[in-house]
DNA sequence: TAGTGGTCTAGACCACGTA
DNA sequence: ACGTGGTCTAGACCACTAA
């Protein structure tokens, strides 16, 4: 149907945009299907080579994805707030995996979360947040949390080994009053945060883990809890799905938030 | 050369792994350059497409680009530390593009910005934060900041029309003393703010404005400023490459940070 | 000018889930 | 069983830039 210019701009490149359009107008909408590659071979007069090209520039675009043999879909976002803060001095109060199950729950899905720990050299980003030498160990909680059965996020928490040998944060079950609250028991208790946020595409055990379509980045929150005494004790990397999470901080009087949680 | 398996995973996911092996691994470090396309076929005996195949998987990542003719490069992150608390409440003090033109001028780079000024009907993103009616207007102050000439990041501040109307705000020069002042002289003084922050790829606009190589995500960083009346008078969409940037935040009590600002 | 990656064609066989 | 997208081959011509 439509021929396309051949001089200017590649064709699977106009075709993509086309299609794009098409999704950002409403002609497509969320979780609409789009058309098969059979039927955009014809519309357009190309090999199924270029039009392939044209949905792979939609699919790390993040706009969209391939369900074989069902076809092409639009993606939709759905996100969770997630607040760094409420990591904040929780020494009293619910523990983390708590506020997580609550603000699940309250939406009618079910929370689930694996752990696992083990004594490991961590990467580097912890090792200089936690200041060790090349090649101390430290214990690390690694957790995978779910929503009805789907990966969430990745938190692996890492802890100096000198800190918490022989306590509870190195076994593996969840700590019912907090892992904070055990660093404060144990004589380190944290007075403050620093967050570090970045993004990135995801690795290739991330992409698996947490069941990453193309085209979805990640953001690392990277968080060091310090002592008075301005010790770090404890690091935590956590991985966040681009398209299932946003990042929500509040400084200062703001008004109460109005918005859902999702 | 090394004969790949045909049974399991698909070739050029293997040969794709093999290259993101060598570069994990030291053999070959950043801004490096990996074998030709030609290379690629002798060495694992299969089409060129096969082989773009698998670059295009490494370049998705993020990991790698291609500069043609020269070849494909491993890219380098270069992260320039990013304070939202900064744009805290900062009636009094440097205003922002101070603040980025002395972070940058500290590492021997040159800063540079555009401003446009234009009223409009801003995104839906923006109009919920502002409280604004379906069609109504704001005015944007549209910035694109550059270090050494490359666009850095962009900076879209809206305000409500009704506030800023005839001030200095709408007028596309930059504001010696700080829009935040500029405000408050005006009545409307912020004593809070709340930052919402999210993980996307880039829009086609966006990958252009930012000259954003392929697999290259964004940070979008959404501000909102209220008034001590619980007024939002001020929100911002400030789109940060994930490959130049990490956003740091702190709270509470921390020790200071040794680490470089890049 | 030589060598690089970018685009496009024409075809083949396969894995998979839904109907 | 059928139609979907996933993988792979074998070729062609082109645009760009560093030598």
């Amino acid at each position: 149907m439509s021929a396309l210019r051949r001089t200017s701009r590649p064709v699977y490149q106009q075709i993509a945009d086309e299609l794009r359009d098409a999704i950002s107008g409403d002609d497509i909408g969320p979780d609409g299907r789009l058309p098969t590659e059979a039927e955009l071979v014809e519309r357009y007069g190309v090999t199924r080579g270029t039009v392939r090209q044209a949905l792979a520039v939609l699919v790390n675009e993040g706009l969209v994805v391939s369900d074989r043999p069902r076809g092409y879909f639009v993606r939709r976002r759905r996100h969770m707030t997630y607040r760094p803060q409420q990591e904040l001095l929780v020494t009293d109060g619910a523990p983390a995996m708590d506020r997580f199950h609550r603000s699940v729950a309250e939406e009618g899905r079910t929370p689930s979360q694996t752990i696992d720990v083990s004594i490991v050299v961590p990467p580097r980003e912890i090792a200089t947040r936690l200041r060790l030498n090349a090649g101390e160990t430290a214990a690390v909680r690694r957790r995978v949390r779910s929503i009805d059965g789907e990966p969430f996020n990745i938190n692996n928490s890492y802890y100096p080994l000198s800190i918490v040998q022989g306590s509870e944060i190195v076994l593996p079950h969840d700590i019912a009053r907090g892992a904070n609250r055990v660093l404060a028991e144990l004589g380190h208790r944290q007075v403050g945060l620093r967050h570090h946020l970045i993004s990135r595409m995801p690795t290739p055990s991330e992409r698996h883990r947490l069941q990453l379509s193309p085209g979805t980045p990640v953001t690392v929150h990277y968080l060091t809890g310090y002592t008075a005494e301005g010790i770090p004790v404890r690091a935590v990397e956590n991985v966040l799905p681009g398209d299932r999470h946003e990042v929500l901080i509040e400084d200062g009087q703001v008004p109460p938030d109005n918005e859902s949680s999702t």
